[in-house]
DNA sequence: TTGTATGCGTTATCAC
DNA sequence: GTGATAACGCATACAA
């Protein structure tokens, strides 16, 4: 007869047969206890133990037709901000029957269709994506996802299904205007990694700059090189280099404003009175420099925790209060632009 | 007759159908295209992309007997450290027919136990798991996993299967003596999260001090709150505060020393004349701070990628070269710690 | 190169 | 409350 070797590894097969039961007992004395007597439940877990049997997933999720499984797509493990939306999915999902799954598209719209791909082969239970700039093959496959699916981190009119964020738009607006309203005269850009959403603060920045009358285009210095507190404290020293006359800069996020920062302290500058600083963000870090910085304060985690809260609505069969929520941003003022006017 | 509904999504099935074909050849056609006739393959390839159709991972992982799935288990995620590690996994593992599944343990070791056995569920093909302070039973069902198994960050004479890191023992002995050479009188030790791995760092660093002449139990500031910069600038003060003679610090990770640096300029002490400053792990930041911050250089991302090579040199079937691998570490002098004897 | 029959380990369905 | 049986969707073994 023709055979095939399993993984060698105990079923529940094995334990029903230990029990003297049948495998669907087992199979519910696991899932819901309440549904097999005392006496039996006793019997089975016991034989799990001395099998050391561990129910295999993917059998479970094939007879079941669907998964415990959360796909999560972000653009970057090491940047803090997608890390603190991440532990709070994790957080959230943690300890409850769903398993998290991770891809990192590394700001390649390309490698997130791959990712989204792979992940539905999972048959996820839901999907969490960052942003609004997907393909639109991305989009239409995650329009047909059988699964409630998030995007985090921005807002829109338009989601795939829903949306939690804030708008970055209005965020780089509003630190335009606050540089303004300091009595900054020459007020520059400074952006590293511009993605999509880098792009949408510089608009903002941009539009609260022409407002204000402050607008000079030959202030916007931007790369794509990765964003790091090194690179900030290089690119402010050719900055200030080749335009003695700036005094104040916008990064587009945290680790740039601290490299800022050093790098002005290492020109001699003083902050915020030869040049002012504002970041993106408001990591930690933040609020303890010397001088303390001035950021646009998210609230990572909570978009985080938001989605999870919105996916398991969902999946308990209710309607969301609602697809689209803005978390807002607040300006968080403080040494870096607080200077005797 | 008995019917169940499966998910109502596309199955090999389906393809064959509208490919005319059997299901499986369009089972090869998509593992591994040069098996089948170029004919054939178009009208497969056709039949797909018209169903949209996406292989079922779990039932593939089923019939196959095995998964494309590697666990990872991590105590943090936003630590910067372990999420440069991750990095390197994802990069190494991306591109291919791996999948990684991502766990928090959040330094709970009976968190780690319970992600352990979850992921041993999925008959993952590998597992890579954060550190040699496992509990026994986590221990016995990663020994008893029918993976290779690789420990990470750590080294270690016994490690589960394979193992590759670093010592903390030695990197913070490392920076005690480093202390002592510059000729501080009053050395201190700043940790937060005191996770065993700081303590074996501040083991190996009293070691040094021990043999210096400069140990002091006094002089040892420990907490279990997690590490920030703000909390390396509170903490910092209240150390001087009491004992008004430190004369340098060696903190247990670098975002605590740059809190440190932060706190002692805003008591207006001098960083390296005042008081000696140096962290751990030499993140990106340490050298761009100003003044720069001495630290002990360890190459996460290097111990990833390790970790994946090691991984994939078992499954492609060969035994690796070595199965425990010290990248060790570098002592990263800079302005922080060179004061003028 | 292609197809047929069957098994992977679990759960849904129906019967007792 | 418990059990027998047939799916779940795909890949292996073997044959042609």
């Amino acid at each position: 007869m023709r055979k095939r070797k399993g993984a060698g590894r105990p079923t529940i097969a094995d334990v029903a047969n230990k029990a003297g039961v049948s495998t669907i007992t087992v199979s519910r004395a696991l899932r819901d206890p309440a549904m097999v007597s005392d006496h039996l439940r006793r019997k089975i877990n016991n034989a799990v133990r001395k099998l050391n049997y561990v129910p295999h997933s993917h059998a479970s999720a094939l007879a079941s037709t669907r998964s415990n499984i959360i796909g999560v797509i972000v653009p970057s493990l090491t940047n803090n901000v997608f890390a603190e939306s991440l532990r709070a999915i994790y957080d959230a999902f943690g300890q409850g029957a769903f398993q998290v799954q991770l891809g990192n598209s590394r700001y390649v719209p390309a490698e997130e269709e791959r990712l989204v791909r792979t992940f539905l082969g999972q048959r996820p239970s839901a999907m969490i994506v960052a942003g609004t700039d997907q393909t639109d093959v991305t989009r239409q496959l995650l329009e047909n996802a059988e699964c409630p699916v998030v995007q985090i981190m921005d807002v829109g009119d338009d989601p795939i299904d829903m949306i939690v964020g804030f708008s970055h738009f209005e965020g780089g607006k509003a630190a335009g205007v606050h540089l303004v309203q300091q009595g900054y005269k020459r007020i520059g850009f400074l952006g590293a990694r511009m993605d999509p959403r880098s792009y949408r603060r510089l608009e903002g920045f941009k539009e609260a700059l022409q407002f204000g009358g402050r607008y000079d285009p030959d202030l916007i210095m931007t790369t794509t090189v990765s964003s790091s507190v090194s690179l900030g404290a290089e690119l402010i020293a050719q900055f200030c280099a080749r335009r003695p006359d700036l005094d104040a800069v916008f990064c587009n996020n945290d680790d740039m404003a601290l490299g800022a920062l050093f790098g002005c302290q290492k020109a001699g500058l003083s902050i915020p009175d030869d040049i002012g600083i504002i970041g993106f963000n408001d990591l930690e870090m933040m609020a303890a420099a010397h001088p303390s910085l001035t950021s646009i304060r998210t609230d990572r985690y909570a978009i985080g925790r938001h989605a999870v809260e919105m996916i398991q609505s969902v999946l308990s069969g209710e309607t969301p209060d609602k697809k689209i929520v803005d978390l807002g941003f607040e300006l968080q003022v403080r040494q870096s632009t607080s200077r005797a006017k």
